[in-house]
DNA sequence: TTATCTTACGAGAACCGTAATGATG
DNA sequence: CATCATTACGGTTCTCGTAAGATAA
């Protein structure tokens, strides 16, 4: 199970096929051909059946463990240069939209200060996107945010060995429009909303799965889906009342046509936590630090 | 980074030795060194310090990487594999010593008389163990357990894409000997023995780092080490007054000299888990639904 | 010297591209 | 028949073992 073969199983698969995978990874058909027969024959089934091309049931197991591991391969790699390499005078930082506060910008004004030369890059993206980088040692840095019990760690799929800096935790809103028959509410329990329409804004707002395991129900059902990182255009949408949304009641200071409304059960939080690798330099190590909260016992 | 590589490489630094490396592994000497070579021409970097023989920093680093990385390994190919093949008629069970529970005898003689020709093996280990042996496809279900805040799931690593099931929640109890001045409180709190002296049995026990994360303190301090998987043996030291240990209180049953006060401070339930991967075949499934128990909300 | 890692070199295997063959809609 | 996957074949590269060389205890 050649790490190469496992690539060029999940591009064949994304792309449906052969020609195309081979395409896109400089191969010609027959060897990526041989790839798939190369593992089909040392895991004795077949992976894919053709015309169409997609995976067997076989296949969807491998294709599963394949990403994940060819991610952490990459974090390897990149954990390993990190340390060997000469230590960077640049510090590529990646946030989730709502993870750009001002306290954010200031430290990281903080940290330029310090550290005069340093180059700096900032990127926003969805959550996994951070995620992701960070683990392949494309960004020094990542904040990311999501919903969590009170001093709960955020549950992060495939974040294996990153080190996780507490940064914030600010009470959760419901976002209602104005003229909602909730809207002067002074709380509102989850379940007051379960017949609510939502909006399923997963980069911008909680996303509604995550409130789903924390509710233990599968009441927030989504009406509309809004994949932008823009948090405007999702209080917009809100203001309009395409549906409800929960976030951080910061998000609409501002904004007129909308309110937010204290969410007091389930006790949840938005939690911002900062993510990096083992010794991501001293300028990435000290934004950390500037960044961590003492979690409130 | 073929695989290849790595194996050799965890060889080597595990054993001290190139030469015992490639004795393990079947190669030549001359082979390992080809190897290591070739990994740290790939990454740039010395991996190795050799006379004597030991990982740099680098290599520390690629070591934290390597050994999940070819667990994972193992897991994809044993997962597709199980798919693949022909399910056996054969249930390999693993478990830690404190989940072998009558309940689970029982359950285990429902799914043999409900499938007649079913092959059972049955074996306890250490917690790393089942859950590495499960991951790995080496057994069919494990059961594993820890404490754990009431209805969290246990806190497993590396158990990736395994499935959980929650068994059974207890109580958790410090078990005292008989004489100790606090044996006859009806509950105590961990603050209440920040001094005193405990047996770290992570096998048979709740394992002290478990505790210390929980209790969000460094307070309890091991003052003997206990490797086994007997819990008797564990029993009987606590009553010959080597240290406390924190268990669920029926293993004291019939042991005489020991008390089992209830754990009060922090509130955190002895929780048992059944692990396997996608489709563990009928059996195994079977087995599993037969011990899922309802978490209370 | 002795145990041990490294280097040189050659046989065999593995890998990928070209090109011919086969299958499917 | 046109598209796409498979198979056959050959040159190149990789990989490992043998054996000789280097190096520290």
């Amino acid at each position: 199970m050649d790490p190469h073969l496992l690539r060029t199983f999940v591009a064949v698969v994304r792309h449906g096929s052969f020609s195309a995978a081979a395409r896109q990874l400089g191969y010609t058909q027959s060897a990526v051909s041989q790839h798939i027969a190369a593992l089909e024959t040392d895991l004795g089934t077949t992976l894919l059946h053709r015309r169409p091309v997609g995976p067997t049931k076989a296949g969807d197991r491998l294709l599963e463990h394949a990403a994940p591991l060819l991610l952490r391969l990459d974090a390897a790699r990149a954990d390993v240069l990190r340390v060997a390499g000469t230590p960077p005078g640049r510090l590529e930082l990646a946030m989730t939209p709502l993870a750009a506060t001002p306290r954010v910008a200031e430290a990281l004004a903080g940290a330029r200060r310090s550290a005069p030369g340093l180059q700096v890059g900032v990127r926003v993206e969805g959550r996994q996107a951070v995620v992701t980088g960070v683990v392949a040692g494309e960004y020094t840095l990542g904040l990311v945010e999501g919903v969590a019990a009170p001093s709960d760690p955020l549950r992060l799929s495939e974040a294996g060995n990153l080190t996780h800096v507490a940064v914030a935790e600010e009470p959760l809103a419901v976002l209602l429009p104005d003229d909602h028959p909730l809207a002067r509410r002074a709380g509102l329990r989850l379940g007051d909303l379960v017949d609510a329409r939502w909006i399923d804004a997963p980069d911008v707002a909680a996303p509604l799965p995550d409130l789903r395991a924390a509710a233990q129900s599968d009441a927030p059902r989504p009406s509309l889906r809004y994949d932008g990182t823009d948090v405007t255009a999702l209080v917009t949408l809100v203001a309009a009342g395409h549906g409800l949304a929960i976030a951080p009641r910061r998000v609409t200071a501002g904004v007129p046509g909308v309110r937010a409304v204290p969410l007091t059960l389930p006790r949840l939080v938005h939690r911002t936590e900062a993510l990096h690798g083992h010794d991501p330099g001293p300028a990435a190590a000290a934004l950390a630090a500037a960044l961590a909260f003492q979690a409130r016992p």
